[in-house]
DNA sequence: GCGGGGACTGTGACCGGTCACAGTCTTACC
DNA sequence: GGTAAGACTGTGACCGGTCACAGTCCCCGC
């Protein structure tokens, strides 16, 4: 087995020198039409590629992004939406040459690695995945000078690091309409965590339209997890059984409230309606299907791999907001 | 900002030549006890990491590995198996120093990249995640001579690729011993695609065990996805309801099925016991909790990155098979 | 006819490691 | 006391790219 060709071999080739190659492979500017023609040629015959090692060590550059979970584990497994950010971000990567490297920082030990993995800049940058508020990690990333974006506002770190989200109080106080709009009155709010800004905002926007009918007594927290969902519902209907909607802030809890409601022999939508909060996958696999607010998977970890981008080039990116869609389907 | 310290900053600091410096880092044979005291404290002291890069180019090694996905998409977003895969073979790499990229061969487009990809050695290795018989891709990484390891006997390819798998058909057999042992008697089974080993086997472990009460009449295929099962549920009630029990090749089809039979107004486990297989996340949140053959995620995560590390080294390792167990809950 | 500028090309240094090899210095043994 | 083996160390070449710089060539205008 002859070893890999490399830009010598395919500047020998085309009659060439590296330094006409390398032009060619970087956009081909300054380079006459002949040299360049012979060149590509030259690649199709040797079958070059580059090689990311070489290139990284005279760029400087890694080639690479990473896509960085902060959750405890449990939620990793469960949450569909991980998923979906994590195929829209390789996608994205993909298509610009680049590659996604994959790093979870649940326990302590895992967050030091992860620290000086990222600090050591074996990466251009990192996509920060669902951060709870004051999360050390976020300094720590800021610190070190290395380019980060977040999926969702960091709570304590508003306008120091740029994101992409969705209009959280906007989106929550769309689905609460909805709901009023469907004649519920008595609705009730699984939050997400109050540190998380999917459970502060969504909450801050279900209390803005509710106005005068808000009820503090009727707004549980939970994690996200389905098992979270579960039981704020079970704290809900210990408390009353004058509930007529549920929102929550996630498909997942909204999934764990429906199996609390169905053991107490409530019926979904008909005696309580149940809203979710996400599109993931499992809302319309769902029995009965979820109505719930979409949100734009794709667009979001497009959105963050092209934010992320510009920060390793210099700039320094506006925040991204997003739409979100209001999907009913049987739940609600 | 200063540069980051190199290896020759490192030299410099505690007195010694690149070449030390090298061999401390590299396991530290051959090198005194105070030369390599004073290297460790120089690298302290100057926050010295290795440049992944450089190291590469040197040593011809990327120094991370290819977590391969070629499911349709649709099963990435829903099964909590993939995500159990990931994050164990994340941990198992993040603990030798390594880093996972994630790559997805979904469209034709993303499978010609990858192979391009994968085929230019950037990376070392690749781990191969539920591939359908006669995959071209195996082939290809075969041809191109890229190590890589297979979760599942790859169908098409037995012997020729190093795989962890669990006993499919001992699995399958216990399972349906089980069932058999709970008074069941008219046992249907949904099981995977029969271009799968967990499609293929289960089954076959399902017949055989079943000996003479085996009813080809009573199985239906599915595509392991939450949807499939519960319409293969349905093809089942549609020509028989003399059935008492259905094993499915997957929790998420366990899940469907249970759906489906719910909505024909059948209780589970009381009129119709399901069992699952794969203990993947959603099992024991679902209602009612899945009985299920349990398979163990962390270590077939972690005995893929091993073999694969061998194979690398040049050997080339016998495959693994791991015990899966019988994990008794709600719904059978 | 000459100077100057733009288009294109080639060269050598460099990125930050590793590795083979050639030392040097001990120690041990005859 | 000489020598050889073993322990340790330093050096220069090399991995495969990129980049700055220095040419070279050609065309144009005065």
């Amino acid at each position: 087995m002859r070893r890999k060709p490399t830009i010598r071999d395919v500047a020998a080739a085309a009659g060439v020198s590296r330094g006409t190659v390398s032009r060619v492979i970087n956009g081909g500017h300054w380079v006459s039409p002949d040299a360049r023609e012979a060149v590509e040629e030259a690649i199709r015959r040797t079958g070059y590629t580059a090689n990311h090692a070489a290139r990284s060590l005279a760029t400087g550059r890694a080639g690479s992004l990473a896509f960085l979970l902060t959750e405890p584990q449990h939620l990793l497994f469960q949450d569909p939406t991980f998923a979906l950010l994590l195929r829209g971000a390789a996608e994205a990567l993909a298509q610009r040459s680049m590659t996604l490297v994959l790093l979870v920082a649940g326990t302590p030990a895992e967050r030091a690695n992860v620290a000086h993995f990222v600090s050591a800049g074996h990466v251009d940058g990192v996509l920060l995945i669902s951060s709870h508020e004051s999360d050390p990690l976020v300094d720590e990333l800021l610190e070190a000078g290395v380019p980060t974006v977040c999926c969702g506002i960091p709570l304590g770190h508003e306008a120091q690091v740029p994101t992409v989200s969705v209009d959280e109080i906007a989106s929550a106080r769309e689905m609460t309409r909805y709901l009023r709009g469907r004649g519920h009155r008595r609705i009730a709010m699984i939050a997400g965590p109050h540190d998380t800004p999917g459970g502060k905002f969504r909450l801050v926007g279900f209390e803005e339209e509710m106005g005068d009918d808000f009820d503090p007594a009727l707004v549980e927290e939970g994690d996200y997890s389905q098992e979270s969902g579960a039981l704020a519902m079970s704290r809900l209907l210990a408390r009353t059984r004058d509930i007529d909607a549920v929102f929550a802030a996630s498909d997942l809890m909204a999934a764990g409230a429906v199996t609390t409601l169905r053991k107490a022999g409530l019926r979904v939508p008909d005696d309580i309606a149940v809203a979710g909060f996400d599109d993931s996958g499992l809302a319309d696999t769902h029995e009965p299907a979820l109505t719930t607010m979409r949100q734009p998977w794709d667009r979001i970890s497009d959105g963050m791999v092209s934010l992320l981008l510009e920060v390793i080039d210099g700039a320094r990116p506006a925040p991204l907001m997003l739409p979100t869609t209001l999907v009913v389907r049987d739940s609600a």
